[in-house]
DNA sequence: AGCCTTAGTGGGAGCGCTCCCACACCCTCA
DNA sequence: TGAGGGTGTGGGAGCGCTCCCACTAAGGCT
């Protein structure tokens, strides 16, 4: 049954059946504005007849590209993935690539070799365009997408500087608005849980912080109620252990992600602190997490499913025109509101 | 830069470097045992010195397959996507793929005419394979799938008839697991919440407490310790309500799902009810929310990456033989303790 | 009327592979 | 010594498209 002649319909037999030559009926299929109006309907009642879908391979060896863009996820974030940040931004993708006929390949890279090969489908023009979740500021990939002239669109940034395209979401404004919060529901002594200083996202959410404590015309961001986490629960247990020590008097914590507010409500539990009326929490990402807390964590969104669906529009724009320009894109946050402060 | 031709090395220019002919190249690529070792160290040589990377798509049209396959997330699950139990299949199948040079490629299918355009794709030939996740009882997309001859593998299946090659979790055995363990701890009064009945995961995970309750020489299932939830959070309130009506001596609940479970315990905190001591809970699934609910809850697990690995390792299988044998492979559960039994 | 444009069209050439036939070449055996 | 089998090999013929050149027909201008 699967065998050589699969019986399919090809274009040429779509001409054949429209009674045009082969050159129409790609004019037609591709959209192109030069064909009559009676050619057009001739092919186009060929195909409905016919059934005929293009055939990809063929598209792709003929037209010298693939109609097909990577999603690639480093190594350590395959365990994001799990989260519904991830997996929003995926949607996302899927919705806006849904009226294309654009492929998504989902691409792991896990090992160095997997990276190299990874290198090798790039030079070797096997997809049109690449999306990269969560770069870290030393990830060579970017430069070596930018060096190969492929186009590409990074969730995040490395830097103020980021030359490659980009979507990111408003770190610094979701943080300062979570901190002025705090402030304005009467606490005054507002910590906060860091993520690794080596990620420009945990320097944009600690820079809002600092936005709104001098704002509040607080004593200045005190450097006694920065704690140093890593984004990970341990991380949060760790950092708010070592603020308790530091500053007991604290009343208000602004953790950068959610999964180090679970990590800092458990010490502060531990410690007897009430959430929130000892200590008020908010996190940041709006994981399920901060849904299934206890007290139900408020923390600030981002908008995941909209980053998703900018980054593959501004990916099939660059695409589509040849000439590379940089777009960045910087979509707003907002504070949910939950019961934690 | 990006002309015509790209300066990337063909097929026949490793040829000439290599001094041999086109075919002696393509067996050396395709692992042909019909070449000698010259030949063979020749053309390798070759290929490291020009950086050669096969041309997917004129592999693709001359040998008649795609080299890809598609991972396909029906609309109502995107959501699942969220779930450490999708990312995690997902993780598995990229494991598997790593090594060989499949492409994974994701579908979402989310409307009728999405539907339908996925149809064309398989009809068309443009995937060598197709894996499912989370399918319904009245899903057409596996009957379509076996019509068409197309190598396929479901994760879970559809009810104990399943012809189509599928992966499933031992969903019986894992709730019956859970429910002896609830009886061992002593609890008495063991009541459950079902997923939708129309769904085979929900009746097997039914039948695994029936089972339990059964060896467990309790009373029989009374009816009036089962009810019916949908998978969702409300649905698992809703359910917990009804069995409080029901039978306020209730000492344990076994829910089909972590979240119907966290409903559950939301209520029960309502009506005054500590976990575990008046009433021992356990899940199913053990996500995310199992670990971060207060009481951390006891569920029980899938091997969900092993899951992924096995279809993709069962779908790369049917694909390489050409005959179509069904596989069914049924992977075991695992009861993961925490706190709330 | 003659010329130049433009819209619309057909089909050759080629994209880079795989498949497979034909052809050496070597060894075996009678 | 010759027929009969392997092995290993080269290269023609496609796969189904897109690109582009050549061509026709219909109009617009002087």
């Amino acid at each position: 049954m699967n065998g050589r002649h699969s019986g399919r319909p090809t274009l040429e037999e779509v001409a054949v059946r429209a009674g045009v030559g082969r050159g129409t009926v790609s004019r037609v299929i591709n959209g192109s504005p030069r064909v009559s109006d009676r050619a057009k309907a001739a092919v186009e009642a060929a195909i409905a007849e016919l059934g005929y879908v293009p055939n990809r391979a063929a598209r792709a060896l003929a037209g010298n590209r693939t109609d097909a863009i990577a999603l690639v996820i480093p190594e350590p974030e395959t365990r994001l993935f799990a989260e519904p940040y991830f997996s929003d931004i995926i949607r996302g993708i899927g919705a806006e690539l849904a009226d294309t006929d654009m492929q998504l390949l989902l691409t792991f890279i896990r090992t160095p070799k997997e990276r190299a090969r990874f290198g090798q489908y790039l030079a070797a023009h096997r997809v049109d365009g690449v999306l990269l979740v969560s770069v870290h500021e030393d990830d060579p990939l970017p430069d070596l997408l930018e060096q190969l002239e492929m186009p590409a669109v990074l969730n995040g940034r490395r830097s103020d500087l980021e030359s490659v395209s980009y979507v990111d979401a408003d770190n610094v404004g979701g943080a300062r608005a979570a901190v002025a919060h705090l402030f304005a529901r009467g606490r005054r002594t507002v910590a906060t849980i860091t993520g690794p200083p080596d990620m420009y996202v945990a320097r944009c959410r600690l820079d809002g912080y600092r936005q709104a404590v001098e704002a509040a015309g607080s004593a200045g961001a005190s450097s006694e109620l920065v704690a140093r986490g890593d984004f990970t629960e341990e991380g949060g247990r760790r950092a708010m252990r070592e603020l308790l020590v530091r500053r007991p008097d604290i009343d208000a914590v602004f953790a950068a992600s959610d999964l180090m507010a679970a990590g800092a409500r458990q010490v502060l539990r531990e410690s007897g602190r009430q959430v929130p009326s000892d200590v008020a929490l908010v996190g940041f990402e709006d994981s399920a997490i901060a849904r299934h807390m206890d007290p139900a964590l408020t923390s600030v969104r981002q908008p995941t499913e909209e980053m998703g669906r900018t980054m593959a529009r501004v990916l099939l724009e660059e695409i589509a025109e040849r000439a590379s320009v940089r777009r960045h894109v910087v979509l707003t946050t907002e504070l949910v509101q939950r019961d934690s402060v």
